[in-house]
Parts: structure tokens; sequence; C-alpha cells
DNA sequence: CCAATACTTAAGTGTCCGCTTGACAATCAA
DNA sequence: TTGATTGTCAAGCGGACACTTAAGTATTGG
């Protein structure tokens, strides 16, 4: 399935604006109302309302309306698909290095 | 310093577009040319030049021009900057959950 | 020297995106 | 009920951004 590709897609996009990591940041320390996630952000509150739906559709936040309060949390599944792309990057990236370097001494020991 | 956000800034906008993420998938199996690595992608070496321009202005990639042919690889700095500031949130929320966790278990003690 | 290769640079274009405004809906409190 | 709070929806604006085209530079092989 290729939708995998489409969720990475989504959460580095999402991740790519400076205010929704902000918003992220605030929500790594808890749970928190649209408004008062807005208070401090010096946009409308309907850019945040915005912000937020992007926000939810990469997975990297998830919300809930009771009353006339939508509250927002943090979900991890998108953080967890971001940090996994990187570090299969680095990881092949370093296994690259060490096959390298192996090279290297092997080529070494052989010209003695 | 002009501040550590700014760099966390230009990584993730750098990694919001699909073919910049392309090309560091690309470069982390090993370090090519510019009009190699624009070979498969179906787009003017004149974007990728372009993209490679954020890129390296990001910390996620280095190049280096011999002769006529400029080379790229992946330079670990942006990617590890990216780790962090994930690993940052997950880890403030975790704890969060901790405490909220073991809130919830000393009331359930002193309630028996 | 000449042609091909491998970029580089500048300018223009269309589209997406973040944001605002304004009108509206729903809930709550007095 | 009335007014305040909290959020929703739709439309539109302006700027950023990815991309192209086109012309130019530098390097290399024959």
């Amino acid at each position: 399935m290729p939708s995998q590709q489409v969720a990475i897609d989504r959460v580095f996009h999402a991740l790519g604006d400076p205010t929704r990591r902000s918003i992220v940041e605030k929500l790594s320390s808890g749970p928190i109302s649209v408004s008062r996630l807005a208070k401090p952000l010096e946009i409308t509150l309907a850019a945040v309302v915005q912000h937020l739906r992007v926000l939810e559709e990469s997975g990297l936040v998830r919300t809930e309306k009771i009353g006339r309060v939508r509250t927002c949390r943090i979900e991890p599944r998108g953080l967890t698909l971001a940090e996994r792309w990187i570090s299969e990057r680095r990881s092949l990236w370093e296994r690259r290095l060490d096959r390298l370097g192996q090279f290297l001494v092997e080529e070494d020991e052989g010209r003695s």
C-alpha cells in the first residue's frame, strides 16, 4: 500500500510550518482548548483552526469536542512516522560509511 | 548565534517538500552528481539545483564541485537537528503521561 | 579548436498556502 | 431569554514557492 508515502508526506508538510510546530510544542506539555491555544499566537482563531485541521489529518494531533470546547492533544502516531523516516535514512547512510570504512581497512591490509 | 530556531525551521521546511525528501533518500545511499540525481526525477535540472540550494542551506546536504561536476552527499547535521526536535517533544509528552499515571495510581491507593 | 557535457543564473508563471474577514451555529451562564 | 463564549464555514487576498524557459559559463574529450 503506497499510502504510507502519503502519510509521511502529510506529516512533513504539517511540520514544515513554524506555527504548526509551535502548536505541537505547546501540545506536548498537555491538552488544551482551541482558544487557549490561539491566545499566545498572534493570528486569528480561524487560522489556528485551519492549522489544527492539517495537524489532525497528518496524525500529529487529535481533537475532541465536548460542549462548545474542542480539546486538542498530541497524537504520537505522526511524530513516530517522521522519526522513523529520519532514522531509516540515517541508518542507511551509516551502513554505507561502515562498508566504506571496512573496504579501506581491508585494502590497506592487503597492501602490506 | 542566530538561534537554533532558525536552523530547525530551515530543516523542517526543506523536508516539507516531497521532491527534496526523495533527494535525501537517494543521497542516503551514497554521493552522486547533480545530473544523475536529476535523471529519475521528472523535473528540470534547474529545478533540482534550486532544491539542492535549499537542502544545502538547511544543513541536510553538502555539495562539492570538482571540475564541471558537482557531487552531492548527505550531511547528518540537518537530520540530527530534526530528530532531536521530535524526540524532545516526545519525551516531554511521555513524561507528562508518566506523571498523570502516577497521580492516578496514588489517588487509587489513597482511596482503599 | 570544437562540440559536448555539466551545471548556473535570471526572469517569468501558475498554484498552493497561510491568513483575514465576516457571517453563522452551538453552548453556557446569569 | 439574553448575552457572552467558543468554535465553524466560506470566500477572497497576497505572497511564497516549485517549476520552466532561455541564455550563459566552465570544463572536458576528441
